[in-house]
Parts: C-alpha cells; structure tokens; sequence
DNA sequence: CTGAAAGCGCTAACAC
DNA sequence: GTGTTAGCGCTTTCAG
C-alpha cells in the first residue's frame, strides 16, 4: 500500500512517461503528444500540466526505448584511423558539434583499415542512423557497408567508391597547387614523403606537378600518414646526396616529423630546405615554422556530411561531393612569408 | 501467403532474434542463451544450429532492445572540453580502446565548464552506463551528477569533489617537479604562464617551488589553456624586463603558443629562455625544440576510469586516486638533452 | 482533443 | 535443456 507512493518533489528511481502522466492527471500517450509535438495536438492547458509535471518529476525520456520503437536511435557514429591525430580529432569535433546542434549524439570508433567492417557491424548493432567513415576503405569494406545497410559517407578519401557518396577535397589537385607553389619558389628538386602505392592522388599530383614543370619526379620517399614515419622519411631525405631543396609532405603529421629531423640536423627550414604539406591540421599553424600547407575546409564537410546522413541524400547528388581547398602559405615554403 | 516467406542465403531487411529461431528450428530464449552463453545452459549441437542461423541470416543483436531491456547499455560517455585539443583527443582515444575491448562504444561530448551540466542531461537520456567528465566541474555540475545519478569518475580534475570519485595525478606535485627543473638548470626568474585564478593546483606548485628556493613568485602570465593565449602570453613575457631566463607554462598548448611567440621574435630556446610544461600530450616531442613536460600516464588513467565506471568503485576505494607523474626532459629546458 | 491497446526486440522468471 | 509468458518505456494506429 505504500509500494506506489509518489514522491511529490524530486524523482527517486526511474521516472517514466507512466508517472509524468499520472501526476499530470492524463494518459501516457498525451505525454508523448505534448512532449514531441506528437502526431496529434494537446490544448495549451494539458500541455502546460504536462510540462509542469515532467519538470517536477525530472522526467528524462528513455532513448532506448524510443530508439527501439521508432526504428531510429538520433545516434551517428564516425570511425576513424585514430583519434590522436590531429586532423582526425578536429574531423571527429566538427561532427560532434555539428550533430549535437540537432540533437543528435556521436559514437566514435577507432578503427584501422583492416578493421573498418568490424565497426560497421558494431555501429549497425547500435541502430546508428548513419555512419561516417573516415578510416580509408578497402574493398572488402564496401561489401560491409551494404549488408549493414546504413546510410554512410565517405570522408577523407580519394573520392566515392563503388557507388557509397563521398565528401572530400580534390586532393589531387591540392597536392598540385602545394608543389606549383614550391615550384615557383624556384625549387627544381622536390622530394615526396608519403604513401605511394594504392590509390594515392596526392602522390599522382606531385609527380604530374613535378612533370608539368619539366621536372623529373623520382625523389620518393614512403612513409605512412604518421610523425614518426615522417621523422624517419626526412633523416632519409637528408642522408640522399644530392640534397633536395624541397619536400612536399603528403600529411601535416608527416611534414611535423620531417621537421622535427631537420631541426636536430641543424638544417634550416625554409632556407635550405622548404616544406609544404597537406591537410592544414590545427598543429600545422603552430609548428616551426608555421607550415605551408593545403586546406580543407573541415568543419564545412562536416556539417555537410551530417546533413546528408541526416536528411538523405539530395537526389540529384553527385556521389563525390567536393569541397575546395585551399594553399596556406606560411613559413616553412618562403623566406618572406 | 508469400508475405513470410524466409529467404534461406541473405537477410533482405531487419533479421530478428524470432527469424534465427525459426530457421534453427527452435525458440527465442533459446537463442538468447545460446549467444550470450545466457542464464541458461544450451546442447552444443542446438548452440551450433543457431550459431549457423545466425551466420546464414546475418542476424544483429539490437542494442536498444537489450538496453531497454536489462536497463544497461554498454555505453560510456565522456565529456571534454573540446576534442580538437591533443590532450583530450589522446585521452578520448585512450578510453575509447580500452571501453571497446570490453565490448563498450563510446559517446563522445564536447562541452565548455558552463556546459557540463546539460551534457550530463543528454547521456543520462542516453542511458549510459557511466560518464567520464575531463572539462573542469563547477559546483552546480555536482548537482547535475546527482540528479541524473550516473556512475561518474572525474579525470583531469583538482581531485575528488563533493565525493564524486576522481582519477588524476599530483598536479601540484608535477608542477613544482618541472619549476624544481628549471631551478636546478640554474633559472632564477622563472615565469607562470597559465590560469591563476580559482583551483588551480598548478600555479600553486609553481609559487611553493619558487619560494622553496627562495625566488619571488611574482611573474604570472595568465592565459587559459589554449595555443592562441599561449601565444598572446609568450609576448607579454617577451615585452617585460627584465626578460625572465625561463618559463613553466601549466599546459603543453600554452608552451607551444609561447614557443612561437619566442621563434617569431627570434629567442633562442633553452638559450634565451627555457621552457617546461605540463601533460606531455602528444604533440609536445614533435614540438621545436620539443618540450620537457611533466607527463601524465593517460592509458593507464582511462583503463583505470573505464574499469571503474564499468565494475564499480572499489569498496575500499580512495574517492581520488591519484597517478604518478613524472618529467620528461627534453631540450626546451636544458643545453644538452 | 484524449484514451485504450498493441507491439518494437530482447531477457528473465518460471514452468516443463 | 527447452519453451511459455510477461514486460522494459515508448509510439502509434484506431476509437471515442
């Protein structure tokens, strides 16, 4: 008899729509009415009873239940590569607030390439409504993200693959603009560090960059998308003879670590050898010297990738959507910057 | 009567727990059983069968349901400042490896100070199973951790507060490790860059370490922890005179906004002016020259916090646990590293 | 404008 | 070892 007691000024256990409509004298679907804008309209003075208990009550909707009834659970989730990299971070926290600004809460995974099915399936069990990857995609992905069946768009890769929508830049041609620039800098030995096999626009650019100026593209140096790699491509660099006078980095973190070899090397950056790099992380800016580098507009992309997830693609949408980049020109490719 | 027709290769639209029965030929519990080794015991060779309806129909648990169901969700939340800044990136990804190799996804939230309260609103409407809070509380933060009664564990705090468990290290203590540093190397005027108003156990580490050798502590910079008041703080230390022989700059970011401040104005570091800061975040050994900082063992610190939103506090468990922290020299404050 | 009833997919008693 | 039953909290027909 004192079991259904309810308090009447502050929730104890779990407060459901049940008590809100009990204290507000109405039925449970009169809650939902008035709380969502329901499907059907509730007078002013219900609505007002109702607002009035759910506050008194504290009243939190259970989003697992409305998730498993509506078939949508208003979560989205990204994978990235790894979250620790800069770019990846400012990536994931433009989709976060993004998404938050309509009510939708991030899931973030990392995953590397091997295992980017792996967090399909795990999102997919999570009723995500949508899924943005930005860890690059294997073939064997693609096949992942049909049998999931989610909504998903592609981000930081080369463009869209079989089909999926992508967002991105043309890497391609950013990768041109940053070695024109270090071209009309005069340099005639410009060396690539990054990946180079795979579909790899940002090398394809270097090298047409390099032939367009009727310059022999052979200076490459692989390394992944990391620091460390980048520390170890540009004791490389700077063990070759003849020196180069360039380096174009095909990522921030790899042109960080390059740096980071000249520097204990006593070289100096611009002046003997200038660097540019690709994808203006946040680090970038305070790096010395500032990097010269390619822009994208991330938190652009991201609210786009968000808005398409979110409300379908625009029918006459492109599969690649493609946003401009942009040369940063700092220090670390001038004298004068 | 073609309606319910199973198709026997693919899953054409959303498999359920009753569509892997019936293809096992036997009932739902026992497939629930059989997948999570449930309450309940299951003949290999039934296990077996369901096992192969599962595969055959690639059948996905639903999360809600199941969270609805058992009233835990397998979600951990965590709140940081912003996650673009690399402390919080590493420590996010720490926590999100360590929750997913618990079968745990992670919610990330982005959220200022004043904003704590309304993202602890948001995961407990999620219904996860704990939150992990990076931005600094305030008081009325305490008040939101209550209501929503969330497993909380504070990280990057002061310490415990009001009882809600914390994990961190002896900030206090690392402080006057990297002042003790500079004063070992010989600085005698050695300036605070950093917050220095309200709890922050930084500065004090810094003024008790300059008393305790008998220095003045009276150069404070403050600045929030950002690159930009890094920056902004490094040329106010540039524009006083004397000019001070070292700087402890309370966060990683700060020092490197300073550090481009000193390379700008062309102050040669140690030379000039030494530096020693605080979280050793990924970025500070690719900074130049990289940073002694006083380092803090982030994984350690997420898998602690993971487990203990995940099994529960420990009865005998300190309301702050408190890591070791330790200082990593590097060539920013001394001549040979 | 409001209410009664059904069910989303899953798990946990409780039988058999 | 396996099946029956009930219900988590919410939204949605469908009646009134």
């Amino acid at each position: 008899m004192s079991l259904d007691r309810q308090p009447t000024t502050t929730a104890r256990r779990r407060v459901t729509r049940q008590d809100v409509a009990r204290l507000a004298g109405v039925s449970v679907p009169v809650v939902t009415y008035a709380l969502n804008g329901g499907p059907k309209n509730v007078s002013p003075a219900t609505r007002d009873k109702v607002l009035a208990a759910v506050d008194q009550l504290g009243y939190r909707p259970n989003a697992a239940a409305r998730a498993l009834r509506r078939g949508r659970s208003e979560l989205l989730g990204i994978i990235v590569p790894n979250l620790a990299n800069p770019l990846f971070a400012a990536l994931a926290h433009e989709v976060e607030v993004a998404a938050g600004s309509r009510g939708v809460t991030l899931i973030v995974l990392s995953a590397s390439p091997g295992e980017v099915a792996a967090g399909l399936e795990r999102l997919a069990a999570r009723q995500v409504d949508g899924v943005l990857v930005a860890t690059p995609v294997r073939s064997g992905d693609i096949a992942a993200i049909e049998v999931t069946g989610l909504p998903t768009v592609l981000i930081n890769q080369p463009g869209a693959i079989e089909g999926i929508p992508a967002i991105g830049v043309d890497q391609y041609g950013g990768a041109r603009l940053a070695v024109d620039h270090l071209v009309a800098q005069g340099h005639r030995d410009i060396a690539y560090l990054g990946p180079a096999s795979g579909d790899q626009r940002r090398h394809e650019g270097w090298r047409d960059a390099m032939g367009a100026a009727g310059l022999a593209p052979v200076r490459v140096v692989e390394t992944p998308f990391t620091r460390e790699g980048g520390y170890l491509a540009g004791r490389t660099v700077l063990a070759s003879t003849p020196r180069p006078s360039a380096v174009f980095a095909s990522s921030d973190q790899i042109a960080l670590g390059a740096l980071r070899a000249f520097h204990e090397a006593a070289i100096d950056v611009p002046g003997d050898i200038a660097v540019a790099s690709f994808d203006d992380s946040p680090d970038a800016a305070y790096a010395w010297p500032p990097l010269s580098s390619v822009s994208q507009p991330i938190g652009r992309m991201a609210r786009e990738a968000v808005g398409r997830l979110l409300d379908g693609v625009p029918a006459d949408g492109t599969p690649f959507q493609q946003f401009p980049v942009e040369l940063v020109v700092r220090r670390s490719s001038v004298r004068e910057p």
